[in-house]
RNA sequence: GCCUGGGUGGUGGAACUGGUAGACACGCAGGACUUAAAAUCCUGUGACCCUUAUCGGUCGUGCGGGUUCGAUUCCCGCCCCAGGUACCA
């Protein structure tokens, strides 16, 4: 039989569904092993070819481990709530259910054709109310802890509740809001409403006010994405940054941890950079400013307190709550002007803008703590509200942009660390000796870091402190298309709905935009109440909140009484091998790091990290065709000779385009606008030009897998797909080379068939080359598999599948060996010809990997390169059996190697055995 | 702007720890088989120079410098591209 790719894989991809293949046992006395795919948002378009490009290769692992002995929890699922089936439900009215549940159903149709060993009956939907009913339990933990700080450690709130009530607050390290001191008696004083206000100072999971996007046009916040220069990218109204009360979580308490335990994990260098960043910790002083003719003070963090002696003004975000107090009449027209203008930028343009400089005195001085001097008070849009107190003391000799700020508005630059020349540039390094800083001249930067602090705690102005760029997350949405935050509202007060009314569902509504006051869409649901009579919470959980525990819920994903039994966490544990894009570095992959500490600092976990292993797999982009208009007619020309027109690049969709070359009657019928077209030829065919972009619908640069697969089947796609490039590394499609893979498997299939396509295989003993083309391949696999290098496996298959096809071979105990290293790659065509091998059907995922033998590959010569000053002349086969010396005379001694040295007597030679042979002259 | 990654033939990429740059494929060119096509197989294929052809030589891993017997690999400076930048997922 000739390869017959899709009857194949139906066939099995029906019998490993019929038999739940790859169901993970529930016997939890073998080694486990549990890979984990990020889970797709089931987006409208569909999968495209750059979605499977992780899953395969978790696949290809998954099943590697399988025929290495371990139990193997390998599982997929959907992060189903998000903006884009909001949005659509705006647009046409379609509940983002139906929408969701209809995307999910293409996924799986298209997930199931390219074969992958998924357990299905693990399946979880986060938009799933089965699913978020344990999504909202964990949120209401989160309203029940508080973060107990001298213990570093969440805590329920009755231990709180309890102390207070012993003896107040003052003895409490908690990670909360400002709350003033009071006494055990004060507290049980209070009205029970009054206690819940305070203790919602405490919560993890809290109120406060966030500044956000806010579009009055629309009535609703949206994300940075959606705000374009000011305006909303929908509809383009203006935006502006407002105040607004918001559900948050109390993620910063957690810095230090998330930070420490970083070190322990198996991820790469660049995703842990990354997220070190982002928590961002630094070390300063926080310091007040005392305010000239006002009451007030201004607190100010700075990690260079050493420079305090160059502090020349102080800066304020334009937000800062005491801007409107401490302006002086004569600047307060100039000052909102310059708030309101502020208020218009994203927190990214403001800091992407650093060429504009912009800012406004609002006529107030501090007085310098250690100097009798007066400093002024400006604002400026560099400084942001959000990071550490919303204001700086500024020291333009040291720190750039205060440096740009001081040179445009002609304020004072005192150097105070000798090193640089400040009439160019601050200078910005933390070392050499300071000066002109009273008693602090002569210090190494390092040394006044430390004497300027005792300084600072002495005088009471202020302290050392350690500052953390993270914020707290913020928790709550003004949209429909997500969890309900089970929380309702009495006096005012947010109280938890209790646990047996979980899940606390999605009520139905009219229409899936805010109301007319700008309440979120929840507002409009009619008579939704709790006990009929509590008004609920209308906003709703992030889209992270779902996918921070789901890899906890595929562990036991039935399961109605918790969110997984204590004996299936215990066994499955830590997800050992975790594969997705680095587009969640900061992410989602810092707050299920979060959930996963709290949920061990309640005890419900014995591990505090998610993910062991980390492997981020490239984006695949997309690689768009380009035909050329002649400017002002409908004439095209080929991309060779369009330097002879003036022309417009046109979009041509890919799916008209063969290796570049344009099939031109299925372009004229893509799109009528071409139908009339007359081409230009290069040589009686039409070139395309192309560019790497992002793979989208509207450049016309989607690949489908399902085409894909219908002609070249699941196994060429999962090949070709490995074979691309690296996992790690972003890359254009190109489906190009996909012919090579499928030619690959061709032959592969050829090695078991005579040259009638009758199957046959000969049972004789192997032959030495014969042992040694398997055996080299046995070891490159193996070891390219643990290092997640498939690319270069999938040549080496190449080269193996060469090999035998020159020797002729169609030894049984070869191939089948063969067919075993291949299944992981390509599961159908090995699972058939396994089966034709005469073994029983199914059997292939959980046999035994071959082991390699290095006795085949025993070399007793090696061809040297001899190069003479670096380069490369000839290349001399000797044996490795031989001592240095013995070699070098050897080739000295070579007559080829005598006529390139000219005579001349090498000044050394540098050997290295079994690689090179350099003679330097 | 800031953080992180990347840049190697016409194309995707290989070279794993500093040791023969371009494995394996695609494409292209030529050939075999065929009435023809498809499929399959064989040969060549980084650029330039020399040569009738061989033989041979020079250059070459984004750009400019450095370390080294030897650099795609390490160091310094720059350019370009991609991802993230806190309410896209």
């Amino acid at each position: 039989m000739d390869y017959k790719f899709s009857e194949i894989e139906g066939k099995w991809q029906q019998f490993w569904a019929q038999n739940g293949t790859f169901k993970a046992e529930n016997s939890y006395n073998k080694p486990k092993y549990y890979v984990l795919d990020m889970f797709p948002y089931p987006s409208g378009a569909g999968l495209h070819v750059g979605h499977p490009l992780g899953y395969i290769a978790s696949d290809i692992f998954a099943r590697y481990k399988r025929l290495t002995g371990f139990n193997v929890l390998h599982p997929m699922g959907y992060d189903s709530f998000g903006l884009p089936a909001e949005q659509y439900a705006i647009q046409t009215g379609q509940h983002p259910a139906i929408t969701t549940t209809n995307n999910i159903n293409r996924y799986r149709e298209q997930l199931d054709r390219i074969g992958f060993s998924f357990d299905w009956s693990r399946e979880i939907k986060t938009s799933d109310p089965s699913y978020y009913r344990w999504t909202q339990w964990i949120f209401q933990q989160l309203f029940n802890s508080w973060y107990n700080t001298a213990i570093q450690k969440a805590e329920p709130i009755e231990n709180l509740i309890a102390i207070f009530s012993q003896q107040g607050n003052a003895s409490v390290k908690a990670a909360c809001a400002e709350t003033p001191e009071f006494t055990a008696l004060q507290w049980n004083e209070l009205p029970a409403k009054e206690q819940q206000k305070i203790l919602l100072n405490y919560r993890i999971a809290y109120l406060a006010d966030s500044w956000v996007n806010w579009c009055p046009a629309l009535g609703t916040v949206l994300a940075n994405d959606e705000v374009k220069d000011g305006y909303s990218e929908r509809g383009g109204h203006p935006v502006e940054q407002k105040l607004m009360k918001q559900w948050s979580l109390r993620i910063a308490a957690y810095a230090d941890r998330l930070l420490a335990s970083l070190n322990d994990l198996d991820w790469t260098d660049p995703i842990k950079e990354m997220q070190r960043n982002w928590i961002g910790k630094s070390e300063g002083a926080a310091i007040q400013f005392s305010l000239v003719d006002h009451a007030k003070k201004i607190e100010v963090f700075s990690t260079r307190p050493d420079t305090i002696f160059g502090a020349t003004f102080l800066v304020l975000a334009p937000e800062h709550e005491l801007v409107n107090q401490i302006t002086k009449a004569d600047y307060k027209d100039a000052v909102a002007a310059y708030q309101k203008s502020a208020a218009i930028k994203s927190e990214r343009d403001r800091m992407s803008d650093v060429k504009t400089i912009t800012g406004q005195f609002t006529g107030a001085y501090v007085h310098h703590p250690f100097l009798d001097v007066q400093i002024p008070v400006w604002i400026g849009d560099y400084v942001l509200a959000s990071y550490g107190t919303g204001a700086v003391m500024a020291v333009p000799a040291h720190d750039a942009r205060d440096y740009a700020f001081a040179k445009h508005f002609n304020l004072n630059i005192i150097e105070v660390v000798a090193g640089g020349d400040i009439s160019i540039a601050s200078y910005d390094a933390k070392e050499g000796l300071l000066l002109n800083s009273d008693f602090l001249n002569g210090l190494t930067v390092k040394e006044a870091v430390k004497k300027v602090i005792a300084a600072i705690e002495a005088a009471e102005i202020g302290k050392g402190k350690i500052n953390f760029r993270l914020r707290d997350a913020i928790f709550g949405r003004q949209r429909y298309w997500g969890e309900p935050i089970p929380v309702y509202y009495q006096d005012d007060i947010p109280y938890l709905i209790e646990q047996k009314d979980l899940p606390l569902t999605l009520p139905s509504i009219d229409k899936f935009i805010p109301t007319e006051d700008g309440e979120p869409p929840l507002a409009r649901a009619h008579d939704w109440k709790y006990k009929n009579e509590f008004a609920y919470e209308t906003t709703t959980m992030p889209g992270w909140a779902g996918s921070s525990w789901y890899y906890l819920r595929y562990m036991d994903s039935q399961n109605e009484q918790v969110f997984a039994n204590p004996a299936a966490l215990k066994y499955w544990n830590q997800v050992d091998l975790y594969i997705g894009g680095s587009e969640h570095a900061t992410g989602h992959l810092l707050y299920a790091r979060f959930f996963c500490k709290f949920l061990f600092d309640l005890g419900y976990l014995t591990f505090d990290e998610p993910f062991k292993k980390l492997i981020n797999q490239g984006m695949i982009q997309g690689r768009s065709n380009f035909v050329y208009r002649v400017n002002g007619t409908n004439q095209y020309v080929s991309f060779d000779l369009k330097e002879q027109y003036q022309t417009t690049a046109l979009h041509a969709d890919v799916n008209c385009v063969e290796n570049d070359i344009l099939n031109i009657p299925k372009f004229k019928a893509s799109f009528p606008e071409f139908a009339n077209a007359e081409f230009i030829l290069s040589a009686g065919k039409y070139y395309c030009g192309f560019e790497v972009e992002k793979m989208s619908k509207s450049k016309y640069n989607v690949v489908n897998p399902d085409d894909i697969i219908q002609r070249y089947g699941a196994d060429t796609l999962r090949m070709y797909e490995m074979f691309l490039g690296p996992l790690e590394q972003s890359k254009p499609w190109n489906t190009n080379g996909i012919e090579g893979v499928h030619k690959f498997l061709r032959k592969f299939w050829k090695l078991f068939h005579n040259d009638q396509f009758d199957f046959q295989v000969a049972d004789a003993p192997a032959s030495k080359q014969e042992n040694k083309a398997l055996h080299k391949l046995i070891k490159k696999v193996q070891e390219d598999i643990e290092r997640f290098s498939f690319n270069t496996s999938v040549s080496s298959f190449m080269i193996c599948v060469n090999e035998l096809q020159d020797l002729k071979c169609n030894n049984k105990s070869v191939l089948q060996d063969l067919v075993i290293l291949l299944s992981p790659y390509a599961p159908h065509i090995s699972e058939e010809l396994w089966a034709l091998l005469g073994n029983s059907a199914g059997s292939l995922s959980t046999t035994k990997f071959p082991v390699y033998n290095p006795e085949f590959l025993v070399e007793d010569e090696f061809s040297y390169p001899i190069s003479i000053n670096g380069k490369t002349k000839i290349n001399l086969a000797i044996s490795l059996q031989l001592n240095q010396q013995s070699v070098i005379d050897l080739v000295l001694a070579n007559a080829e190697v005598q006529k390139y040295l000219e005579g001349k007597i090498p000044k050394k030679v540098i050997f290295v055995k079994g690689k090179i042979i350099n003679l330097v002259v």
